[in-house]
DNA sequence: TTGAAAGCGCTAACAG
DNA sequence: CTGTTAGCGCTTTCAA
């Protein structure tokens, strides 16, 4: 049987208190007893329960990250940035991993009524008006990560700048039939990088083709942001009876990967026939020379981390908003002039 | 604040032992007075405090994982199965990543002493006979996953048969000159790889050449078991003045990506010039045509789990080892004929 | 079957 | 500065 603070302090001589005191290392105690009751946990290798702690205290020390599991480089990168960050803290990390939809309430529900974290990030995940307003009045704070609601603190990148940047390179380069693959609809990355191609488009004047577009809302399994519904959605845009685009803008890398092996089998040349640009900058783009919108994944992890310490420890500055900017990363998928720039937003 | 026992007791017109009974579904309670219970439950949305909850119990619920973040993609696939597999528990995983190597210890050190969690999943990483024993007498059960210690539980792949399995694809291509990139020697999987290699090579009965053999022992930070060090020890290979090899068995795809680049900076083709097989398949390997060795690491996951639990039940069947197989997965980079084959061990 | 009471191991207020 | 004591919220005997 593990030791608890009672034999800490009849070895030491001393109350549970003074223990207890030397353990949170209170200012107000002798330099003498402070060593006798250390050499009696050494000695002992006592180590406070972190059950009981949790109760007294009613602080667990530790937070929860509720993720998705679709998204493999995006999630891994964000993952080590986080715990880089919170194993700064004396805090550990719970993970709870999305894989059907109703598991998100599940968890949330969980985060909320069971304490058993200090706090909550949620990651890629949209969260409901319910949920928000009930996180709100209670006492568990969380922080978005790449999602975003009106009230609630949240760390996002600039999708609809990035969006624009890559639409804006592919007209610059030349291409005028530009059409976009887009995730879900009902995702917040997937809308907001709608947005920014729309507004390329506008900006020189090019209009917005219905026929030129396919959101993947198909995937019912998923997000849509995934490589069979990019190849799906590009299907879909080369068998339709208009004329075919010349470039595409696909809203992840990971759906350009799918639709770049369509873009293959219907016997087209990539840039050539058809360019193509992503958003992500996972590993995969760099060996199959995919175009892309990088965004700063590990920063977001230690920032977001950096942002629910602070609401925990009662810094409520609310309505805390975090906008990372993204990079545009020119590979050949794109065509044209092959130079590298770096326009960070 | 949250309700607590003495609320839905006082409510339900009970005693706390009576609702402690039901929460628990002890099948010695009254229809009636269970429905009482319940009905006060819902009506103040109670949920038990889980810190308390394991104070009392002298179980947490939750388990550790600790797991290095160097190995992208096996560890994403892994971590899917582990947390596949524990949610059908009602249990928590709480993540420790080793980013730097003497988190190892500190971490295992923690999981024995804080009673934090009721067991742990130790990944990829090797455990020194110190803490081998402490954990074989402490009440902390424990199973090791890609990794392997005489007394202790674990759960690996057959490494030293995908080695063998690769090496010998290789020679009935009819390679002659094949070199072996290998990880950090002192990590257990590169030393079965190693021995795969020599096996088939004996078997066949090539010599074993020191200037065709190279092993990452150079990367400090972290296993060897990255694209960096393989592109150096790739380097190595063909920089050295003996007759270049005409194959190379790199033991993770992520080394054999660098390798590739290595290769092909040297003006050289594969598989023509040299082929190469990796390990692991990755996802990038089907997008570059790397032929490797497929792990089943979701499987790997799902079982880990899944005899952590029994561990945890109190079925103490000491010495619980399982090897799975592996899959040989041919694609362009070995060169030779395209078809596919499936030998599993 | 159910209620009362004694912990689980620790923190924190209160005396001294 | 330090010892004592009353909880933290739940589980689990022990009686009734």
């Amino acid at each position: 049987m593990a030791s608890t603070i009672y034999d800490v302090a009849k070895k030491a001589g001393v109350g549970i208190g003074t223990v207890s005191r030397v353990i949170n290392n209170s200012p107000q105690i002798t330099e003498e007893t402070k060593k006798k009751v250390l050499a009696a946990i050494k000695a002992l290798n006592y180590q406070p329960h972190t059950a009981a702690q949790s109760l007294a205290r009613k602080k667990s020390n530790s937070i929860a990250c509720i993720i998705p599991f679709f998204t493999g480089y995006f999630f891994v990168e964000l993952l080590r940035g986080i715990q880089q960050k919170i194993s700064e803290c004396k805090y550990d990390l719970i993970l709870y991993s999305v894989d059907v939809a109703h598991k998100k309430e599940l968890f949330l529900r969980r985060t909320l009524e069971e304490r058993k974290v200090d706090g909550v990030l949620l990651v890629s995940l949209q969260i409901g008006k319910t949920f928000a307003r009930r996180f709100l009045k209670s006492n568990v704070p969380i922080v978005l990560v790449d999602s975003y609601f009106p009230d609630l603190d949240s760390i996002s990148v600039d999708n609809v700048k990035g969006a624009y940047q890559a639409t804006t390179h592919l007209i610059n380069l030349g291409y005028r039939r530009i059409a976009m693959i887009d995730g879900q609809l009902k995702s917040l990355p997937a809308k907001s990088r709608l947005e920014g191609y729309r507004k390329a488009l506008l900006r020189y004047g090019l209009p917005f083709r219905e026929d030129l577009f396919v959101a993947c809302d198909f995937e019912t399994e998923a997000d849509g942001f995934n490589k069979q519904a990019g190849y799906t959605a590009m299907q879909k845009l080369l068998s339709r009876n208009t004329e075919r685009p010349d470039a595409v803008f696909v809203s992840s890398d990971i759906q350009a990967l799918g639709a770049m092996e369509a873009i293959r089998e219907h016997g087209l040349k990539i840039p050539d026939d058809v360019a193509v640009v992503g958003f992500d900058d996972i590993e995969l783009a760099r060996y199959v020379g995919l175009s892309t919108v990088r965004q700063p994944i590990l920063e977001m992890g230690r920032l977001a981390v950096e942002r629910l310490m602070a609401k925990i420890s009662g810094e409520v500055d609310m309505g805390f908003k975090h906008t990372f900017g993204t990079e545009l990363i020119i590979r050949e998928s794109c065509g044209g002039k092959k130079t590298a720039s770096r326009e960070s937003a």
